[in-house]
DNA sequence: AGCCAGGTTGCGG
DNA sequence: CCGCAACATGGC
């Protein structure tokens, strides 16, 4: 069925929204438009002007969620520092919304995304939903579930160019798939709490979790230290060097809603540096 | 060609 | 707790 959903406060930038490394499975349509996957089904949508008009089998609630449209960004704006390097970046890309992925899509996705590139984590994520993720419409695969991914070997999913990351793909599934770590637990209605549990799964450390928390549990003060935010710190504090610090002084710096500052400190620092993906 | 990439793990101090 | 090397591979 097709909808036109409007965009609270702040409207919607969609190419800057499914192009800024958040998520990885989104393909430019023909006429504009993107098309994925969303929780698991097929999703065309276009940007009109604050609105998005989409075409899916998703009820409306949930593809509102999953692009946070209820989200005021204007009141998120105005709780950020008048940083120069910030207020930049939020006028480039105002609109741009994190979105609030399915859990188990996320934590594939970023299981990947370890010291890889975006182009390449495209390419990964790409091979694997082709070869164990299920056709949901002409030419687009689901996410392979927890059980697909439990059945394969280490060797089968390095065959895909997952390099080291296969090993942890499998045993975090296997973990999913035989009950040992329960993915309804989550969001616990406690960041730390949340971020905690997420490092027992194989190939998830506080940055992996970090991204889970903010991209698909809905934690908007969770800030993934990756390599671009930790030069960003570096230069204002040298001395930080624990993952953990780093975090909390990005959260102080941008305040409550630090994951969406450092999205669109992410997106401009890598835009800036000549990455058009 | 060589460095870098939305890091994690397992080791020794 | 800390620092550090190994890890597998492709993009640029």
């Amino acid at each position: 069925m097709q909808t036109v959903l409007h965009a609270n406060r702040g409207g919607i930038d969609l190419d800057a929204t499914l192009g800024c490394g958040q998520t990885f499975q989104w393909y430019r349509a023909i006429d504009g438009g993107w098309k994925g996957v969303a929780d698991g089904a097929p999703l065309l949508v276009r940007q009109e002007g604050d609105a998005l008009r989409c075409e899916s089998p998703l009820p409306e609630e949930r593809i509102r969620r999953y692009f946070r449209l209820n989200d005021d960004l204007e009141a998120i704006y105005a709780t950020f520092p008048k940083d120069e390097p910030l207020r930049d970046a939020v006028s480039q890309f105002r609109g741009m919304r994190i979105i609030q992925q399915d859990l188990w899509e996320c934590l594939v996705s970023f299981i990947c995304a370890t010291n890889a590139n975006i182009p390449r984590i495209h390419g990964m994520i790409a091979a694997l939903c082709r070869a164990y993720g299920a056709e949901i419409a002409y030419g687009l695969h689901a996410y392979p579930t927890p059980e697909a991914l439990a059945r394969a070997t280490e060797s089968d999913l390095g065959a895909l160019g997952l390099g080291y990351r296969a090993a942890y793909l499998v045993e975090s599934a296997r973990e999913v798939a035989e009950g040992r770590f329960d993915l309804q637990a989550f969001p616990s209605g406690d960041y730390r709490s949340d971020h905690q549990r997420l490092l027992s799964l194989a190939g998830v450390g506080p940055k992996v979790a970090d991204c889970v928390c903010l991209f698909s549990l809905g934690w908007l003060k969770a800030v993934p230290v990756d390599t671009w935010v930790r030069r960003m710190v570096q230069e204002r504090a040298p001395s930080l060097k624990r993952y953990s610090d780093m975090g909390d002084f990005v959260r102080d710096w941008l305040g409550p809603f630090a994951g969406y500052g450092q999205q669109y400190l992410f997106h401009y620092e890598r835009t800036r540096a000549g990455r058009t993906c």
